[in-house]
RNA sequence: GGGAGUGUAGCUCAGUUGGCAGAGCAACGGCUUUUUAAGCCGUAGGUCCAAGGUUCGAGUCCUUGCACUCUCACCA
């Protein structure tokens, strides 16, 4: 296909594409010319080179006058990254460089370069996008700007895209997704988003492992696809002639190593859920699952308290934390209340008073003709509670029915030891005291997939019969990370913490025409 | 799947009642040794998302399609 002489049709056509072609042209013309200077424009192993953050706090830097440079090795620099902004004076450039850890500026003059080919002609030619690596003495400018005064230049990624705005940045949502690699560099913000999101996603690893947890990693490929309600992705193994579930949640797996012995594990990895796309759902989310032998609920609430606040601690300015139009107040201790307590708050209906909340079903215009009494009561929960659990909120003793592998409550049956953790009206967690006896287990199971259509039904007997040989009483938790990193860094949207979102394909590309 | 909105230069966006397609940045040529989104002079750059329709005339009005955003529904 001839790249330069096509034009592309469609209006979300990415950066880089045919569209640009004349860019390209001009971009691979000036690839010719620093080819001719002798210089290899795609660089190689760039040694030394320190942060630009680091540079800009340099001790020597404290008393340097404006519009000197500091002489001998104290004033030697070092750097290499991206150039984002570049100021042509003549006999003098200046330019703005990013690496991942900010900015620094470079100072490139032709009387410190010289005539050799690799220095002053080399640096005429340099344009936004590319990415070099200088060396130099370090100084101020007579504007007090920081500055490293380049004496060696070397080009390491010639860039053949027109970059975005410079100003402005990418904001065309739609692109910011379909290349985010342009969009993390074009928009500090972003970078420092996904920065903080590895860093979060750290702390609670170094967090459970002081506390005795191991990672471990259980299939992602099911053959029967438990451990939630969920609309599973399908898949298949050519040389087994198998068709496989990517998984809708880790559980029946984690709690089989409860079985084999390990007393406190953990998975930190992707579900698969084949269902719609909002805000607060992508297809594929991060979950964070644990299982602690010998523990139940209660446990697994402190312990949900306790990491989200070391979190918010450490990655927040305060406990009052923006996300969207509202402060959510991390202050402990978090509200604990009971299912029916909250239910009763903001529907006004008893839980047991089932004609009441059939009638206030109606009146909230939910069909619950034919349906069962839990998820009568569970549509008025949600739609009259979750909306107003601003602040973190633990939901705890959910009716039995809504809660298949959750131990009921000894005094109460009707209740499994089951909570849900709200922020910002978001469900961000869900934990129980799993339930280890195998024959209210099937049952349970039994009961599920009467409720389901038969091509999904299929129960997993491997697991109850792990289950029969003794599963030491147990709490689990799982955290869903992506919303974590949303209500921490203040992202609107799942696809703001997810760095490649799923999106539909643009059509001319998919049908390869 | 329903409803609302958006789609104009590489990027960010204007475009009045239907009457010659616009700006800033980026690009290209020139000047410039202290710039900070550098500045000044000049040049080029368009399938106005696509297809159809109404009209003497459509970026603008209508229909259909595509993509995205918001929202509702489905869904832990």
């Amino acid at each position: 296909m001839d790249l330069t002489d096509k034009e592309d049709t469609g209006s979300g056509s990415p950066l880089g594409t045919e569209r640009q072609g004349r860019f390209e042209r001009q971009r691979q013309e000036k690839l010719s010319r620093i080819k001719e200077l002798g210089v290899e424009p795609y660089g190689g192993r760039y040694d030394g080179a320190e942060l630009a953050e680091d540079i800009r706090h340099r001790p020597c830097l404290q008393g340097a006058e404006k519009g000197n440079i500091i002489e001998g090795e104290e004033g030697k620099a070092k750097c290499a990254g991206r150039i984002v902004l570049l100021r042509d004076i003549g006999k003098l450039i200046f330019i703005t460089v990013r690496d991942w850890s900010g900015t620094i500026q470079i100072g490139l003059s032709k009387k410190l370069l010289g005539p050799d080919a690799s220095g002053w002609p080399l640096a005429k030619l340099l344009e936004l996008g590319d990415i070099i690596g200088v060396s130099g003495q370090l100084g101020k400018t007579r504007t007090d700007e920081i500055t490293v005064w380049v004496d060696n230049l070397r080009l390491l990624s010639k860039c053949l895209c027109q970059p975005p705005e410079k100003f402005h940045g990418l904001s065309d949502i739609d692109l910011r997704y379909r290349q985010r690699y342009v969009d993390l560099w074009a928009n500090p913000e972003v970078m420092e988003r996904f920065k903080n999101r590895s860093a979060i996603i750290r702390t609670i690893r170094e967090f459970l492992q002081a506390r005795g947890f191991r990672e471990v990693e259980t299939p992602m490929m099911q053959s029967v696809a438990g451990g939630a309600a969920a609309k599973p992705f399908v898949t298949h193994h050519n040389a087994l002639d198998l068709d496989l579930f990517l998984r809708i949640a880790p559980e029946l797996f984690l709690k089989r190593l409860l079985v084999g012995g390990m007393e406190k594990v953990f998975e930190i990895n992707r579900n698969f859920r084949n269902e719609g796309l909002s805000r607060e759902h992508n297809p594929e989310f991060t979950m964070l699952e644990l299982y602690q032998a010998y523990a139940d609920y209660n446990v697994m609430m402190d312990l949900t308290e306790e990491i989200i606040c070391l979190l918010v601690e450490k990655y927040c300015s305060s406990k009052q934390v923006q996300f969207r139009d509202i402060t959510v107040d991390y202050t402990r201790p978090w509200r604990r209340a009971r299912y029916a307590e909250l239910l009763k708050e903001y529907s006004g209906c008893e839980i047991d008073d089932i004609p009441a909340i059939r009638a206030k079903a109606r009146e909230l215009g939910l069909d619950e003709a034919g349906m069962d009494e839990e998820v009568v009561i569970n549509g008025v929960f949600e739609a009259t509670v979750e909306d107003n659990l601003i602040n973190p909120t633990f939901v705890f003793d959910y009716p039995a029915a809504l809660c298949p592998l959750t131990r009921r409550k000894k005094d109460d049956p009707k209740y499994a030891e089951r909570f849900e953790l709200y922020i910002a009206g978001m469900e961000l967690a869900n934990a129980y005291t799993e339930l280890n006896d195998p024959a209210v287990q099937e049952e349970n199971f039994q009961i599920q997939l009467r409720g389901q259509d038969e091509s999904m039904a299929t129960m997993d007997e491997d697991f109850i019969t792990a289950l029969k040989y003794g599963m030491p009483p147990a709490g689990g938790l799982g955290i869903g990370i992506d919303r974590l990193i949303m209500v921490l860094t203040g992202a609107t949207s799942i696809r703001d913490v997810v760095l490649f979102p799923l999106l539909r394909p643009i059509k001319d590309q998919a049908q390869g025409k």
